[in-house]
DNA sequence: TTTT
DNA sequence: TTTT
């Protein structure tokens, strides 16, 4: 059973940092990614990809990616389901990143800070970089909220969705 | 911007087979790809992946895939909408097949026709494999019906989902 | 930093199973992956795509595939070189096998022992998916004798090619 | 049978284009991909992959990258082998990218020619990005230089390598 | 024979 | 609900 995705795109919007219960992070962003070919009206459309990220990595996303960055994702396709408020179950489609690479030199998104000259020391280096978080992937815990369709004894506000 | 995806899994129910209303045949069919590992009640759970292919491949799928079949699928991550019949929005993600592989020997998914010997002459080649639909992907008429929000004047039968 | 690779194809020859100095396990294997169109000769061709792949994986490998199985593998391209008997620089390039999964209802590509009814319990599991192995890669160690140009003391015979 | 690659890297040198007898264009070069791990000796290796890719995106390639450039990479694995000059067989495994994507914006890999504000109206395109080259991929003429063992009466200078 |  |  293989499932392996690949993506570089830009995000969407600001990605989005929130805590599991126990305390682990998670961060939720959207890739949109150019098609490389044309629709019949002539125009270049999108993929707006839902992608999530655990841990160390989610708190690098949180802190060096924004609205418009460029990343390079290497994940797998998860699919769950949830109920809606009005009772109703909703499926999700999602990307989960094993990886995430910023593309962009510092800066170089942002129309505030301008750009610095060339690649800084720091978050130039691929996220997935750091020894300690090699291949780490996501816990037992990390994904259960995700997985089960358990109830979890935990109030809205703790949910990372 | 780079959107890949490679998966191997297995049907969870016969593929779809329609036709657009210009004839091209689209088949579509869910992936179920076991992850390796297992949620916090020891389970292994799978990810259900949409998958959609075109044209000749489309009809390869239909005629030798069924439930259960192992297939294997090289394709793109693609995002759309549309109005359901309450007039709500709903978000679809799917992966578009450039190829798939069919991943078993004639029979060896099926209880009815007992497995012959090794793979057949005909099927056991991978659906990519023809010269005629080499890397042909998508037309841009083929993934109308998809990529648009316009008005299409057909009944919903004639529609692939 | 991007590195991703994945192949369907069936081993050439029986892999081989070596040991490191330090008794890692690592199994290495050609697949033979047929390409999607033909050649001007009208003739299909394969890539023939050396792979390596370490401890239980390896063992694993070793035990369940041969000769003409068919296996995914999910991995990343490694380069490495090294001075060979006549002192002249060789250059190898490789797939390091994160995970390897086995295609085939036990006993399919093996005429000695006939196929038993579907896939056994035991191996028709992906190699990836047990859970202590869940993401761990090669681990310093274990890819050290590939990755350094440092002498090792040890006999022809420990080395794992 | 399946055979895909991604890679992003920073290409070593200059990218080399080159013509086949039928004045087809063929660009090479080397991606230098950093391992996401360091060695034994606590240093981040990188891996040195040859990438060769053919027809419009060759000479884009050669147009808009150059040593230093970040681009990514979606292709296969190719292997073939020649003999050389002393009559020895050398085996070659490389990557066949069927697009390369520009990750820099215009000048941000060149001293000489120093950032312009963001992405040009031009390069910042991927390359796979116009319509009529869309999933071409190399063709048979294209391939045969590599794919053959025939004879082929063209001096040395023609060939792409 | 290697890039930032 | 979308990015350059």
């Amino acid at each position: 059973m293989i499932n392996r995705v690949v993506l570089v795109g830009r995000l969407t919007k600001d990605p989005e940092l929130r805590y599991t219960p126990n305390g682990v992070p998670v961060a939720t962003f959207t890739l949109a990614v150019n098609r490389p070919f044309s629709n019949q009206q002539g125009e270049r459309e999108a993929d707006f990809i839902l992608c999530v990220v655990w841990r160390k990595q989610a708190e690098n996303v949180a802190n060096f990616l924004k609205k418009g960055s460029l990343a390079g994702v290497d994940g797998r396709i998860q699919t769950r389901s949830y109920d809606n408020q009005e009772g109703r179950r909703v499926y999700v489609t999602e990307v989960v990143a094993e990886s995430v690479q910023f593309l962009e030199p510092r800066g170089a998104s942002n129309r505030q800070n301008p750009p610095s000259a060339g690649y800084p020391d720091f978050d130039a280096r691929p996220f997935g970089s750091d020894n300690q978080n090699q291949n780490q992937g996501p816990s037992r815990n990390e994904d259960s909220i995700f997985n089960s369709g358990q109830p979890i004894d935990i109030s809205d506000d703790d949910l990372p969705f």
